[in-house]
DNA sequence: CTAGAAGCTCTTTTT
DNA sequence: GAGCTTCTAG
């Protein structure tokens, strides 16, 4: 990456400026600086890197690996500094050698693992299982998913009577939304229902309710959700004792992707180092894309004065030497982009300078190239799937990997047209985000099956596996789970259990099945096969497409089998879920090229040689949910920003004039015309190579394209039966 | 009491 | 085109 002339002895000497700042502050001349250190580090400014090398200093200085926090936006992040941090280790030991002085100081390990690396969630379930007896927890919590939370917090709201079709009760997944986002914003309903959910104010004192019975019914079952992992951390944290204990416990917290944390994880960081000694925190407030989650930019731009001192604002451009006494915090500004060539970083920037508030910056490269980025104009999405699927093989003629090539959408429901061309064309490819295999019902059902022989006193997980023996329903099961909870001896219950005449024989099966993953000498992962021959017979009988779903599995059999313990497995899979989908025929091996479809917000902190955008239009990005407010469209704004700046050469960002919708409650199905997205203004254009296609030259073969005229001829005939 | 069919509403991004 | 509730037959 940069090109400077390496010192033998300085380990650090391939950094530019900026970032040995970064890599070096408050170790070796520089330990009398306790500030917290916030680097502001722009796309493609050799973040990841620059805090691989932060970690690998501090372990040269004596750092205790066990000892360091790192948490990352999620658990492929936190593998991938892993790998950095010990091949940087292990050039710098290399390097060192020479200095004799130098590398007696090193710690023995050459490969140090960071045991304390992950995302805050899956570090909080770490830290409640461990803490759980002393903060009244029973250790045997499973950890609920999403939809999980959904379903648990639908039988609350059945059990309130709020479920009713007529009286419009928000719905379970609506409820869970503005539930999180209390939770992790640390605000009052009625301020999150004014503020994001304005529609389902009038309802506060019944979701007040609800939230009450979610709450306790999450306690009596002995499960935790996604929220809960934060919040009961935040709360250890708040009691001084365990705040000073977990303080103590590591030496130095890194935060990465610091501008999608929320008011919760900014909580917990400042109740587990107060003084912001040993703090770092990375990222970049114009790729904040989580604001949905209860993200907040606050966080990073109110970084600075969070610890003790009031102090100054303390942006002060490349290196912030604010420390006026208090603990105003150090920062270091990354500047240097080494992924885009220049006119894809011109048109970047100048899409991101319109937003309103943010630390100033402006990437800059020495990567020059001719090309500007393209703008494609098609008329309709098929021809945007067509364009796509030939540019990309084009690349390929030229020597580009399918691996090196992306397609971004801003929602999984865009990339349809692309994924059936690639699929028409024999293209491979492995779409990110969107669906989720724990999504399907098959998988949940295994799923429930060892969750249930965890942690009897769940609920939700009994219910769906009692209710997949035929002649057991709904108030069968819930009588039974009923008898669960009342008893500590699961076994007594299940074998005294007078299920319906019909479903005898089968409820034995189901019994024997149960004593047999509670037994005591099981090893891990015999469970999943005890559980697939038990289930297999009633995936037949329960579905005609039997044969794909019991694909998904084996194939879950397979992840099982690389895990120490039910529940690990369980754990990792809920926090950190497998979430690449490809098409039917399975995901593709990996020495195999394939090109990769993700959501923006999946494409974040990577990078390819060539992106393109589907569907820059208004409507789609932003999307039209997506402009209530102008916080909201300020966030898509980003999110446009964050795709074009995942492009190293080539950039196609696509403008369909028209595409289909069918989400039209009253008119039905019908296409739309489209602008171009507002955030690519008319001022800007010279930007971008402007390309139309098919080209307007006469004779171009291809189809009849149907005219607006004719659409709406055809939704008219149409109407009069609707 | 269960299982299946009919009829309704809503459709983003993810730990 | 799915998820959820309500309705109906056995």
């Amino acid at each position: 990456m940069p090109i400077v002339t390496p010192a033998p002895t300085d380990p650090f000497a391939e950094l530019n400026p900026a970032q040995q700042d970064a890599v070096r502050h408050g170790l070796g001349d520089q330990a009398a600086d306790t500030r917290p250190l916030l680097v502001i580090a722009g796309a493609g400014s050799g973040k990841t890197n620059t805090l691989a090398h932060r970690v690998a200093n501090l372990i040269l200085h004596g750092a205790d690996p066990q000892r360091i926090l790192l948490l990352t936006f999620s658990r492929r992040a936190a593998v991938e500094m892993e790998r950095r941090v010990a091949s940087v280790m292990g050039r710098v030991l290399k390097a060192s050698q020479s200095s004799a002085s130098f590398a007696a100081s090193l710690p023995t390990t050459p490969l140090p693992a960071l045991p304390w690396s992950g995302t805050f969630h899956s570090v909080g379930a770490r830290l409640l299982r461990e803490y759980a007896l002393r903060i009244g927890l029973d250790e045997t919590f499973t950890i609920h998913d999403r939809s999980d939370s959904e379903d648990l917090l639908g039988l609350v709201r059945h059990d309130l009577n709020l479920s009713a079709t007529k009286n419009r009760f928000p719905q379970k997944g609506t409820c869970l939304s503005i539930y999180s986002r209390v939770v992790n914003t640390q605000g009052s309903l009625a301020d999150v229902l004014a503020s994001t959910f304005t529609w389902c104010a009038a309802w506060e004192t019944e979701l007040k309710a609800l939230f009450r019975g979610y709450v306790e019914a999450k306690q009596t079952q002995n499960v935790l959700d996604y929220d809960d992992l934060l919040l009961f951390w935040a709360e250890m944290v708040t009691e001084p004792v365990l705040a000073a204990e977990l303080g103590n416990r590591f030496d130095h917290v890194l935060v990465d992707e610091y501008q999608d944390t929320n008011r919760l994880q900014a909580a917990i960081l400042l109740g587990m180092k107060p003084d912001g000694a040993g703090v770092t925190v990375v990222g970049d407030d114009a790729q904040s894309i989580y604001a949905f989650r209860g993200a907040t930019v606050r966080n990073i731009l109110d970084f600075p004065n969070q610890f003790g001192g009031v102090g100054q604002d303390g942006q002060d451009g490349q290196a912030g030497q604010a420390g006026q006494g208090g603990k105003v915090a150090r920062i270091v500004t990354l500047e240097r982009n080494y992924r885009s060539t220049q006119p894809i970083l011109e048109a970047s920037n100048a899409v991101i300078a319109q937003a309103r508030e943010c630390y100033a910056k402006t990437l800059w490269t020495n990567k020059m190239s001719s090309m500007k980025p393209q703008l494609v104009l098609v008329p309709d999405e098929a021809d945007e799937a067509r364009w796509v699927a030939e540019r990309v093989l084009a690349h390929r003629e030229a020597g580009l990997r399918l691996k090196s090539q992306a397609v971004l959408f801003r929602t999984s429901s865009h990339s349809a047209a692309v994924e059936l061309e690639l699929t028409r064309r024999g293209i491979p490819f492995v779409k990110f985000g969107g669906l989720k295999f724990l999504e399907a019902t098959h998988v949940k059902d295994m799923l429930a099956i060892l969750r249930f022989a965890q942690n009897p006193r769940g609920r939700l997980a009994g219910m769906r596996v009692t209710q997949l023996i035929p002649g057991i329903g709904a108030v069968t099961a819930a009588r039974f789970l009923d008898a669960m909870a009342q008893s500590t001896e699961p076994q007594a219950v299940l074998d005294s259990f007078e299920p319906p005449g019909g479903a005898k024989l089968e409820w034995q099966a189901f019994v024997s099945l149960y004593r047999g993953l509670r037994h005591p000498q099981l090893a891990w992962p015999a469970d999943i096969s005890l559980a697939k021959q038990w289930y297999l017979p009633h995936l037949e009988r329960l579905h005609d497409d039997a044969d794909v779903r019991r694909a998904d599995i084996e194939n879950l059999e397979r992840i099982a089998s690389g895990y120490a313990s039910t529940e690990r497995f369980l754990t990792d899979l809920t926090l950190d879920p497998p979430d690449a989908t490809s098409d039917q025929s399975g995901a593709p091996y990996r020495d195999e090229d394939y090109m990769v479809l993700s959501t923006i917000h999946s494409a974040k902190g990577q990078e390819w040689k060539a992106v393109f955008v589907l569907r820059a239009v208004d409507g789609c990005i932003p999307s039209d949910l997506g402009t209530g407010n102008s916080a909201d469209i300020e966030e898509e704004r980003r999110l446009l920003y964050v795709a074009m700046t995942r492009a190293r050469d080539y950039l196609h960002v696509m403008q369909p004039h028209r595409f289909y919708l069918t989400q039209q409650r009253t008119s039905g199905d019908r296409h739309v015309y489209a602008l171009r997205t507002r955030f690519i203004t008319a001022a800007m254009l010279p930007r971008f190579e402007r390309i139309s296609w098919p080209s307007a030259s006469p004779g171009t073969p291809g189809r009849m394209q149907p005219t607006g005229a004719v659409m709406q001829v055809r939704e008219r005939v149409g109407a009069a039966w609707r």
